[in-house]
DNA sequence: AAAATTTACGAAATCGGTTTCGTGTTAATA
DNA sequence: TATTAACACGAAACCGATTTCGTAAATTTT
């Protein structure tokens, strides 16, 4: 990289001490108009800018947020992102953005990268594994430190700091719900292994609304599906019964049990309705369109990143962990029988 | 944020100077054995992490690579972040992401605040509003500067840097031929206006191909979709010619030809092959599942941070730019015929 | 025993800024 | 004319590390 011009550089060159120019540039009374005019002439003619680094060093403070997210090909994810940043930037903060691919050691060496001074704070959802674990030593450590921290969407109450967590146990039920409300009997339920927290909670709503409307839960209609083999495949099982409605908890499953229906000749809405979550790109241009609880992502983001700043930025003694919890809508579509 | 222990802390309580305990750290064989232990136990229960904000101004380097991206919630450059992560990543590097939202004045505030010295190299894909104007000062001046600077996808001849693109002409023709190969005569083109260059040149290889068959290129055929309007609405007018075949430049207009051909009654692929661009979920599954040319963003994303890793940290004096073409591939599925 | 060498550590400069405090010069006041 | 105040600027400390160089004290060599 070429010279960079400094402070120092300027001083030298016009013959003045660094405190004049660093005073000058940023017109300061104590300076004479002259010198003034001709620091910030020179300044400007060589394009100076002040560097970062430097700054950083002496405010410490970064202005920057790191983010650590679980995976980004994933409408959701890519949403909070554009969330945090436009947040961020309305109060001039940048983001520093990495991935853990869902793997406990990415997360704990990302963490302990990003915690050594290089950030202000640090927004995270947990990766799968790491729920898996319920190792969470590397954030309790973090808030030891006193290091702010906000998690969101994947969150536990092990690890005390604010949260922003959609109502996932509201979500499930008013999903099912409604496809209970449109004549359905036999729902399936298509989620994850129980350990990632917000399909345990989906499923939670799934089983209240069935008990409200005396049904009992039937687990041979209830699928979780392991991410390392094919997914479709394992949805299939869930066919061989005789089922009127499916509630998948992210869209692939969504799009998936979909395609099965139309491979077993089976009409949706008509035979089957099929509600999904997360208000993806897969929802709004399959055909049939999906039904789906929309996460509002970019809400979650934006919410999540005020909240670090506002700790970032707040000496408060005293503090206690919030929890956002942001509702989700059932956005409906052609998947489902129009409300009766 | 709780006092940081520094060396500084742990040179007073253990009487000793800073550079020792700078040296003791490292293990250097200037220290003697004792000293070490006693330092590196301190440091260890204190749990010492150095800060990176000082190493960075010392060292001048920040081991950071900035990516402006016109957008997020996109298949292709969720990809493209991913492979610039891991490549970032596999050479100690961490990636600052942030996003242009398709606008100039965004792309040119993003790249000032990155250039001051927060990170050791760039990587763009241009803003669609910049293309348009085109208005590069803000990428010459940072040419102007040194500061390493690699392009991606949406690249322009007039910025001299490296560069990582597909070959949009070769997938044009390679998709507009595959049509022709298989039966198709009257070939609908769906792309974005001609500012945008990939696009430009992604028609190029439609007009290619059509002409090697002898087939003058029938601008009624071709629609050039204003992001501000309706979408749909702007691909409808086309399906009033009779066509059987559609190329699409990316897979949101190929989903929208696929609903509006099923709307009017025509089966794809039997009445209307369909060939999209950028292989993302919504080819993968929407029913039938859409051919498309795969753009390889993943591949894209680690090759443009290996250019500019190699660019940071070789001191070439003389220096050529490169430009990295990166071939795309059919992905043949239901929306077009079997190859004959 | 004197000289040379090694050992073990500290002082100070450096990275690029900001900021406090001090001081010489000029202008205003007594 | 002597005193005070205002003005304009510089010296130096500081942020948290690294690193070169210098130097007492201990050890080895002659």
């Amino acid at each position: 990289m070429k010279q960079k011009i400094t402070i120092k550089t300027i001083a030298k060159e016009l013959g003045v001490s660094t405190s004049t120019v660093s005073k000058a540039l940023k017109d300061s009374h104590e300076i004479s108009s002259d010198t003034k005019e001709k620091i910030q002439a020179y300044a400007n003619l060589y394009n100076y800018k002040p560097n970062h680094l430097a700054l950083q060093l002496r405010n410490q403070k970064t202005k920057v947020i790191g983010v650590i997210l679980p995976k980004i090909v994933h409408h959701f994810f890519s949403t909070v992102i554009m969330g945090i940043e436009e947040g961020a930037n309305e109060k001039g903060y940048n983001i520093m953005v990495c991935f853990s691919n869902e793997s406990y050691k990415k997360e704990v060496e990302t963490l302990k990268v990003l915690s050594n001074g290089s950030v202000d704070g640090i927004i995270v959802s947990i990766a799968n594994e790491t729920l898996k674990n319920k190792d969470f030593k590397h954030f309790t450590d973090l808030v030891a430190e006193e290091i702010p921290l906000v998690l969101f969407d994947r969150v536990v109450d092990e690890i005390l700091c604010d949260k922003v967590v959609v109502d996932d146990v509201g979500a499930g039920y008013k999903a099912t719900k409604y496809l209970l409300d449109n004549g359905a009997k036999k729902i399936a339920l298509i989620t994850t292994p129980n350990h990632v927290n917000v399909g345990a909670l989906r499923r939670q709503g799934y089983e209240k609304a069935l008990i409200e409307n005396y049904i009992k839960t039937d687990p041979n209609l209830i699928v979780e599906i392991d991410e390392n083999k094919d997914i479709k495949d394992q949805i299939e099982k869930v066919f061989d019964k005789e089922i009127d409605g499916v509630f998948a908890v992210n869209e692939i499953y969504a799009a998936n049990s979909m395609k099965i229906a139309k491979e077993r000749g089976l009409n949706v809405p008509n035979d089957l309705s099929v509600i999904g979550f997360t208000d993806g790109l897969i929802s709004e241009y399959s055909s049939p369109t999906i039904t789906t609880m929309a996460q509002h992502g970019f809400t979650m983001g934006k919410q999540a990143v005020e909240l670090l700043i506002e700790k970032i930025e707040k000496e408060t003694e005293a503090y206690k962990p919030k929890k956002i919890v942001i509702s989700s809508d059932l956005k409906l579509r052609e998947s489902t029988k129009p409300s009766s």
